[in-house]
DNA sequence: ATTCGTTATATCTTATGAGATATAACGATC
DNA sequence: GATCGTTATATCTCATAAGATATAACGAAT
């Protein structure tokens, strides 16, 4: 019979692990770190707070969600400046409808992940 | 009826893609990288000749068998130092078939972008 | 007009990784 | 023992990324 693939390895703990995302024509247009950074926009309705939330620079996160809003053809985050509270952020409907189907995707590619690591072993 | 996903964008060649990798508790361990390496060890006997072929540097290369070789239990590359040619390479029965595995899991992965794609639409 | 917290942007510094280069060790062949 | 192409390893430089800092613009509220 031939060796299971874990009985090749030292360390038991196997698994097949991976990341998904959506592409643009070839660009990496909306992977996991943009979803839970959407979602907190959602939450706290502003940037500077979302990027707070996850340790992330405000610089990076406003790159991001400007990398985002240039790709789809709708403004997926909608801001403001000044006012009230000095301003804030949203996210579109279409933002959340994106938000809905990574989570869908995500749980069918656990599904996936589980099943490839059972038959690692 | 709701928007499709690949409305919300401006640009239509949507899809979904991701990358896969065996993880060895923790740490990742044999991803699409070191599959073409060691096809072309196998291949071409060295792991100076397939570097190049890859476009990679030697140092790259063989830091990344190390790593393979130190989280194995079982070596995957053998190499030999001196004698009639310089010396070489060779990949070892395990290598194999974790090349094989590897290349299995590819196709049901393409399988599943290949779907996951479709829902899109 | 002053205050406020936010968005928006530029710039500078620093850390990290990648690549380039150099060199020793090796051992069969001649 | 000289030659050869390879493995093995250290070191140095450089490009790119990441982070830190600074600052302007904004507009409602007072």
């Amino acid at each position: 019979m031939e060796k299971a693939i874990k009985d090749i390895l030292v360390n038991g703990a196997l698994k097949v692990n991976g990341s998904l995302w959506v592409e643009g024509n070839g660009k990496r247009f909306f992977g996991p770190g943009p979803v839970e950074l959407l979602e907190l926009i959602q939450e706290t309705g502003s940037i500077n707070q979302a990027a707070k939330r996850m340790k992330m620079s405000y610089k990076k996160a406003w790159e991001l969600i400007n990398n985002l809003n240039n790709m789809a053809g709708v403004p997926l985050v909608v801001t403001s400046t000044g006012g009230d509270n000095g301003g804030g952020s949203a996210i579109s409907e279409e933002a959340r409808q994106l938000i809905a189907y990574h989570r869908d995707l995500r749980v069918r590619f656990s599904k996936f992940l589980e099943e490839e690591t059972q038959r690692l072993k």
